[in-house]
DNA sequence: TCTATAGTTCGGTCATAAACGAACAATTGA
DNA sequence: TCAATTGTTCGTTTATGACCGAACTATAGA
C-alpha cells in the first residue's frame, strides 16, 4: 500500500491545527479518540457520511499532524499525536476537547445535533 | 450608523471560534489585543492586506463571538470578549495565545514570515 | 480462487470565504 | 461647509473544501 505521509513535529502549524479542529465531522473523531483512550478505525466513528468523505476527513487530520495513521489488514487506526501535539503546543488538545465536551453538553440541553442528519419533516 | 451584532455567550460555539482562529490573519489581530492588553482600532492591525479585507476578517471574529468591537468616532475598537471566552471554553484563549507564541517564534527561527508579502525575487 | 471488508482515489457539484478596488457612510476638525 | 480619516458594503474573481457515488486497491477468510 502507499506510503501515508505525516509531517514532522516541527511541522506542525497552529493555523492548521485549528482548521482541521474547526469542522464538527473532525472534531467529533478526533474526540471520539481521545474519549475511548485507543486507536480507532475508520469504520468505528460514529459520523453520518459516505465513507470516501470520511477518509478525507482523516487525511486532514493526518496531514495537520493530528493523527497518526497506521495499517492493520485492511483497516487504518487512528490515534492521537498526543505527544507531538503537546510538545508543540502545550494543553492546546486538553482544552480543546474539554470545550468540545462543555459544547456538546450545552447542545444537548438545547436538543441540537450537528452531527445527525435532521429527520424531522 | 449600525448596529454591531455580537452573538450571546450561549450560542458562541467551538468549531466557529476554533475556525476564525485557524486563519493567520485574524490569529495575528487577536495575538495583538491579547498582548498590548487593549482595545485595538482596525488601523493598528500589522497586517498586510487591503481595508476592506481587514474589516471582513473583523467581521468575521465578532460573528465567531471572539471580539467586542465599539464605535468611537470614526474607529472601530476591538477588545477580546475574554469573560465569555473563558466562561465558555476554559483556558482555552490563554492556550491558543500561548502556542501562536510559540508557533511565531518557531517560524521566526526559520526565516518564515507568513504575514509578510515576500519581496524576495 | 472467490468474496467480503475497509479504505482510497477520482470526477464532479456546490457553497463558502479570502482577496481586491470602488463607492459609500459617518465622524472629526479646519 | 469642506476635506480628511476610518471603516463598511458591494461586486467580482479565485481558491478551497465538503460532499457524493463509482471505480479501484489491498487484505482476510472461506
Amino acid at each position: 500500500m502507499k506510503l501515508l505521509h505525516h509531517p514532522d513535529r516541527k511541522d506542525i502549524r497552529l493555523p492548521s491545527v485549528l482548521y482541521a479542529l474547526s469542522d464538527p465531522v473532525r472534531l467529533h473523531m478526533v474526540a471520539q479518540i481521545y474519549n475511548s483512550g485507543e486507536e480507532q478505525a475508520c469504520k468505528c466513528f460514529d459520523v453520518p457520511i459516505a465513507k470516501s468523505t470520511l477518509s478525507q476527513h482523516a487525511r486532514a487530520l493526518r496531514e495537520a499532524g493530528i493523527t497518526h495513521t497506521r495499517a492493520q489488514g485492511t483497516q487504518r487506526l487512528l490515534s492521537l499525536r498526543t505527544e507531538d501535539l503537546n510538545a508543540r503546543f502545550p494543553g492546546l488538545l486538553d482544552t480543546v476537547m474539554n470545550a468540545y465536551r462543555k459544547d456538546q453538553q450545552e447542545a444537548n440541553l438545547r436538543n441540537d445535533h450537528p452531527l445527525e442528519e435532521t429527520q424531522q419533516g
